[in-house]
Order: C-alpha cells, then sequence, then structure tokens
DNA sequence: TTCTAGTTGCAAATCATTTGCATTTAGTAT
DNA sequence: ATACTAAATGCAAATGATTTGCAACTAGAA
C-alpha cells in the first residue's frame, strides 16, 4: 500500500498532522468518481465521526486539497482538489460527467473591461444542467 | 399604484392567485438591486410569516418568475428572473455587481461537443468571485 | 352569494452543519 | 525511547435554514 505514504506526504505538505480519520478520508476522495456529500462521505468512512469528517473537510478546503462543488442541491458537494474542471449534471437522474473547457481566462478579462467595481477576478463558479442521453431516449 | 395592477396580472399570468403576502413579496422582490435570502426578504416584509415566504419563493420558482442563486454562502439567495445575468461577488465585503456577458451558447456547444452522455443542456450556473476595487486600495 | 381549491399561519419537525468540552494522539524535543 | 504540547477527535448538545402537518382563511370561479 505505498499509496498510504502518498497521503502522508499530502498531509505533511499541507501542515497537517497524519491522523487515522485524515487518511481514511483522503483514500475515500481519491477515490471518487463524483463529488460527494458529507453524509454520503461519513457513510463510507465507518467509525469516523460525523463531526470529524466536516473539521477535516474544513481544514483540508483551507489547505487546498478539497473543493466545495454546488449542484444546486440542499447540500453542499466535496471533491479532490486536482485539474481544474467543472461538471454537467442531469436534471433528471443526477448523472454527472466532468468537462475541462471552460476558458475562463477570456471571459473573464472581458467581463472586467466592462464592469465597474471589479478588476480582480480570483475564481469562478461554472455548472452545466441538463437532460443526460439515458434519460432523453426514455 | 398602477405597480400593483402589473403585480396582480404578472401573478394570474403565472397561474397563481393574487393574494396580499404574494403582493407584498413581489414587490419586494422587484425593489432588490441584489439577490437576498429568504431571511433578509422576510425581514423587509412585516407580517408575512417566514414559512409563507419559503412557500412563495418556491411556487414563484417552479412558475419561472424567480431564481435561486447560489453565492458560495451559507443560505440561498433569490431574485427575480428576468433578464439574464451573472454575478462578481467580492469575497472581502459582499459587494456585487451584475454582468450579462457569459456567451454560453458558444462555450455549450464546444462542450457538448466533446462530452459522452449529454447533448441536451439547459441550464447552467455561473458566477465570479474577487476582490472588489474598493477591499482592493485597502 | 356560495363553494372549493388554493393559501396562510402557527407549532413542531427535520436536516445539514457547527460548537463546547473533556479526552486522546501525532510528532517534536528531550 | 520518553515526555510533552499543540492539534485532533468524539460525544452531546446547539444552531440555523428550511420543511411539514394541520386547522382556519380567502380568492375567484360558478
Amino acid at each position: 500500500m505505498e499509496q498510504e505514504k502518498d497521503f502522508k506526504k499530502i498531509l505533511k505538505d499541507a501542515g497537517l498532522k497524519s491522523t487515522i480519520p485524515r487518511l481514511a478520508i483522503l483514500k475515500i476522495l481519491s477515490e471518487l468518481k463524483n463529488p460527494m456529500t458529507a453524509q454520503e462521505i461519513h457513510k463510507k468512512t465507518k467509525g469516523v465521526d460525523l463531526v470529524t469528517l466536516y473539521r477535516t473537510l474544513a481544514s483540508f478546503e483551507e489547505k487546498q486539497l478539497v473543493k466545495k462543488v454546488n449542484l444546486q442541491k440542499d447540500s453542499v458537494y466535496y471533491e479532490l482538489n486536482i485539474d481544474h474542471h467543472h461538471h454537467i449534471v442531469c436534471t433528471d437522474c443526477g448523472t454527472m460527467e466532468d468537462f475541462e473547457l471552460c476558458d475562463m481566462d477570456r471571459l473573464t478579462k472581458k467581463i472586467v473591461a466592462k464592469a465597474s467595481n471589479f478588476k480582480n477576478i480570483k475564481e469562478h463558479v461554472l455548472e452545466l444542467f441538463g437532460i443526460c442521453n439515458a434519460c432523453a431516449k426514455i
């Protein structure tokens, strides 16, 4: 299980102690195909307190290991903060797909040129919603 | 107060009865400069029950009169669903500014061309976050 | 004017997320 | 290795947004 060493290094580099809950959560996050809610992640941990999970996600987010994703749902989704991407979500069945192309630098330049109170854009949220091919056929 | 007739027409066209709370809420929404939380809107109503407010916002949303805006905060923001636009939010002070330019049709075409499970995009969420000029000067 | 489905308000429930605090532990200094 | 301290954990309880149940109340059609 070399993976564990990687996780320990990630935590160390982030200035976080390597604890059992953190390693477990990092492993789970690294295996996720899609962003997931705290409650869903919690079910996968078996033994990590939900409070610890929330605190862990918060510290991971602070250290930029994790980011929150908003999918127009009641609760927040989390995923590892690697390679910039966005999501297309099926509003029927919830299926998701990632996409990388967003070309936001170009767009934000144009927007900032017109904006009266902002020159300095740091982040953007972009998510698409539609009907996946499977649902469309029904 | 010709405005009230307009509001009644809006509600009628949407298939909603014209009630005192609804007219009051519609008026408040029409006067908002920025999206606002249910709790904030509630404070402005004086007399409308918070539950009624939530139900009204839900029915307005269902009839496309209102849309939810997610601003990376704990609660949901609402605004009238007129003229398509997005927001730039200052992560320091919360100041907001609208922008119209988003050119999403062009982008979604490109994205869909690459996507494996989606041909049909219906909506998009796009919000920018940065530091407003006033905060940047400090 | 009557009638009824749709609407409201209140109380109480729910659900996600957070806080307080006493106990435990990782990782450094001895 | 051992001792130490700040950081991390778990439990219970709190918080805050939003929802639900239900009885009383209208808007607006007949």
